[in-house]
DNA sequence: CTTTTTCCCTGGACGC
DNA sequence: TGCGTCCAGGGAAAAA
């Protein structure tokens, strides 16, 4: 059995962003902890711990696989999980843990730990005048709202030469989708991930659209995919990888057609694919 | 402009 | 058992 280590990709995110929402907001920040300077690159560990001494906690919101926690004055903390980084919402002494980036506590003792194994993860602060339009120049449209179109995806597609795959892991158009549910909605699209994504016929794209909605939603209902050991921020695992179709299921048959699932190398990533009913 | 390549990291798998 | 080598991958930046 290979050990894959679990992405955090958009309903991941999510998931955790729900449970920081309902646990933080209105509660004071009484002091930070960054244990790996590489977190906060280039700026020092000391100056980020220094600036969210006593702030008081806001909403928690997401954009793309960024979470947003808000801050007093209109500041927030922008925090990237990337491969292998989690969030733990503990309360009281906090559990042994490896891996431990940073400890925010909050009053009454809980905190807020970010492990990251393999260190890719981002904490940055970010001003009250990084508006929309500066979030917006770096990811590409929000898939579960509604300006998430049939016709804005051909849009974003009409074009490129690169392969489907590449074009949804691509966060500039998409932002949000990595390489579990790219996989998970080209299959249920039935479109090959090696296809270019500007070649896709007007019924193909329309079918792509449904089904990146459908499985991110599908990873949000179920709280995330937990192929290792992925854990929500309260320790929960997620039921997501019970719903996977071709990811991770080298060999294993189609549950559509039978045809035993192949991997292949797309845009640089491991991509599961049935040769049998994906064209 | 689009597309590809390189880099950053760690630890598990694998070969000898 | 103990090394050495390869590999996974999100996003930023550089290169093509």
């Amino acid at each position: 059995m290979e050990t894959i280590p679990p992405v955090p990709e958009l309903p991941e995110v999510e998931t955790i962003r729900r449970q920081l929402d309902e646990a933080l907001p209105g509660r004071t920040l009484e002091h930070a902890t960054i244990v790996d300077e590489r977190l906060t690159r280039p700026v020092p560990p000391a100056t980020v711990a220094s600036e969210l001494r006593g702030r008081r906690l806001g909403r928690v919101r997401r954009r793309g696989k960024f979470l947003r926690l808000g801050l007093d004055g209109g500041d927030e903390l922008v925090l990237h999980l990337r491969m292998t980084g989690r969030v733990h919402l503990e309360p009281g002494n906090s559990a042994e843990r490896t891996h431990v980036r940073a400890v925010l506590s909050i009053a009454a003792g809980d905190t807020v730990v970010i492990s990251d194994q393999r260190r890719f993860a981002t904490l940055r602060l970010a001003g009250p005048a990084e508006t929309d339009a500066e979030w917006n120049a770096r990811l590409g449209v929000e898939p579960l709202e509604p300006g998430f179109t049939a016709a804005r995806l051909q849009a974003l597609l009409d074009g490129r030469m690169t392969s489907i795959k590449a074009a949804l892991l691509d966060q500039r158009l998409v932002a949000g989708i990595g390489n579990i549910y790219a996989d998970e909605a080209l299959f249920a699209a039935g479109v090959d991930p090696r296809r270019p994504a500007g070649g896709l016929t007007d019924r193909e794209n329309r079918g792509l659209h449904r089904a990146i909605r459908d499985r991110l939603r599908a990873g949000i209902r179920t709280n995330g995919a937990s192929i290792d050991s992925f854990h929500d921020s309260l320790g929960n695992p997620g039921t997501m990888q019970h719903e996977l179709r071709v990811h991770l299921r080298e060999g294993q048959a189609c549950p559509r057609c039978r045809t035993p699932i192949t991997k292949l190398r797309v845009a640089q990533r491991g991509t599961y694919v049935c040769e049998g009913c994906q064209r």
